[in-house]
DNA sequence: TAATATATTTAGATTAATCTATATGGTGCT
DNA sequence: AGCACCATATAGATTAATCTAAATATATTA
C-alpha cells in the first residue's frame, strides 16, 4: 500500500514535471518543505518501487506508473475539493488543505460517489482539470472560462456539465456557441469575469458559470 | 497536535472501558492488533500526555481530558457513518472502514458543515449516540428502535430529528407518543422491524423509520 | 582552464511506532 | 508458604521519514 507520504511526492513530481518530465530534488523539497536530503533519499525509494527513473545527479523523471499513480491521487484531490465546494458549502479557497488531507483515503467506493453526486464533473474548483478513472488527464484544447487571464481573447465551445437552468442563463444574456468574446475583468473579490462581445453590452459573469463554460484561447 | 495513532488508542480506551473506566493492557493491544508491549509503551506515553493514568501492573484509566479527547474522535467517527449513509448513498455497513480514515482529518469546519447538513442528528446509522461538540455524549434513559432487540417491550417518547414526512408516515401508522408495543422481529436483510401494539395490527418499520424514533425499553 | 558557486549526495542521528525475546510482578491453588 | 501461571514490563532491534553537517559532483564564469 502507497503511504501519504509518497503520495505527497508522486503529487509534487506531477505537477512540477516540466515538458520533458524533468523535476530536480531542488524543487521537490522545496515544494513539499522538507530537506533536500530527505527529498534525495525518497526519491530513491521512489525509484525502487518503479515510480521514477533515479540517476545521480541527474533530474528526477516519473515513469509512466509513477505518472498515473499520480493521476490518480489528482483526481482524489480535485473531486474532493470540487464536492466540498458543491455539496458541503465551502468556498473555492477554503478547500486545500482538507482534500490535502481527504485525498489519501483508501475507499474508490467513496471517490467514486462524490464523482456520481455532482455528476462526473471534469473541472475543479479552480478551473483545473480532474483525471479519470485510469488516471488519464483530460488533454483539451479548451480550458474552464474561469482559468483565463485579463485579455485572453476566447471563442466558447462547450460546456463541462450542462444543466438547464445554466442554459437558460446562457441563453437570457445570448451567449451561443462558438461565438468570440474577450476577458475584460476578472474581480479579485469573487472572481467573476467581465467580457466584451461584439454588438453586445459588457457582461459579468460568475465564477460557477465561468468554471462550466469551455473556451478556446486565441 | 494528536496523531492518528493516538487518536485511535483514545477511542479503543474510551470504548473498551469498564462501570470504572478500567481497561487492561492485554484487552488494549488485542483491540488495536498490536503487540503487548506496544500498548505499553504508548500508555506510558499517553500518560505523560495527560490522557490516562498509568500505574505499573494497574489497570489504565482515562483522564477526563482524555475522554473528551477520545469522544471528539468518536463523535467525527459516528458523523461521518451518518454522512455516508445519510448523504452519499453508502449502506450502513459499509461505512466502518472508511469513517475510521475521515475521523482523523483536522478540520473542524468539515465536521460542523456535515453536522449541519445532517441537521444534527443524535444517533449514528447503527443507532450509537453521537457526542456533541464538547464531547458529551447523551447520556439518556432513551435509545433509538433500531438499537432494540428482538422481544423487546418499549414506550414511543420522542424523535431524534423532526422532519414532515416522517410525522406523516408515523401519523398514517397511527403511532402516536407514549404508546407501548413490542419488538416482534427484526429483519436480518435490511434491519426492518416488525412491532405489535394492542388494538393494532403487526406493523414493519423500515432501518431509517426505526433509526428516528426514540424509545424506553421496559 | 581554473576557480567558484550551486546542486546533489553521503554519513550519521533522531523520532514515533512497532516488533520479539526475556524478565518480573501478582494471583490462585495445593 | 511455595509454586505455577498469566499479565505486565523491560531490553533491544527495526522501519519509515525526517534532520544537520560534511563531502562531492556539476555548472558558471572569469
Amino acid at each position: 500500500m502507497i503511504s501519504e507520504t509518497v503520495e505527497n511526492y508522486l503529487k509534487a513530481l506531477f505537477t512540477l514535471a516540466d515538458e520533458e518530465g524533468k523535476v530536480s530534488v531542488s524543487e521537490l523539497s522545496q515544494c513539499l518543505e522538507v530537506s533536500k536530503p530527505s527529498a534525495n533519499s525518497m526519491a530513491k525509494t521512489l525509484h525502487q518501487e518503479g515510480f521514477l527513473i533515479y540517476k545521480k545527479y541527474k533530474p528526477l523523471v516519473l515513469t509512466k506508473y509513477g505518472r498515473k499513480a499520480a493521476a490518480l491521487v489528482i483526481r482524489r484531490h480535485r473531486l474532493t475539493e470540487m464536492f466540498l465546494v458543491e455539496k458541503m458549502g465551502f468556498a473555492w479557497d477554503e478547500v486545500h488543505d482538507v482534500a490535502e488531507q481527504i485525498e489519501h483515503v483508501q475507499s474508490p467506493m467513496f471517490f467514486e460517489r462524490m464523482d456520481e453526486l455532482m455528476d462526473f464533473p471534469k473541472f475543479d474548483p479552480h478551473g483545473s482539470p480532474i483525471p479519470d478513472r485510469d488516471g488519464n488527464i483530460v488533454e483539451a484544447d479548451w480550458v474552464p472560462l474561469s482559468a483565463c487571464a485579463e485579455g485572453d481573447s476566447v471563442s466558447f465551445v462547450g460546456l463541462a456539465q450542462s444543466s438547464k437552468s445554466l442554459l437558460q442563463l446562457l441563453d437570457g444574456h445570448k451567449i451561443a456557441l462558438n461565438q468570440i468574446f474577450e476577458v475584460t475583468t476578472i474581480e479579485p473579490f469573487d472572481q467573476s469575469i467581465v467580457i466584451n462581445r461584439d454588438g453586445f453590452p459588457a457582461l459579468t459573469l460568475s465564477r460557477q458559470v465561468c468554471n462550466e463554460m469551455l473556451v478556446r484561447v486565441k
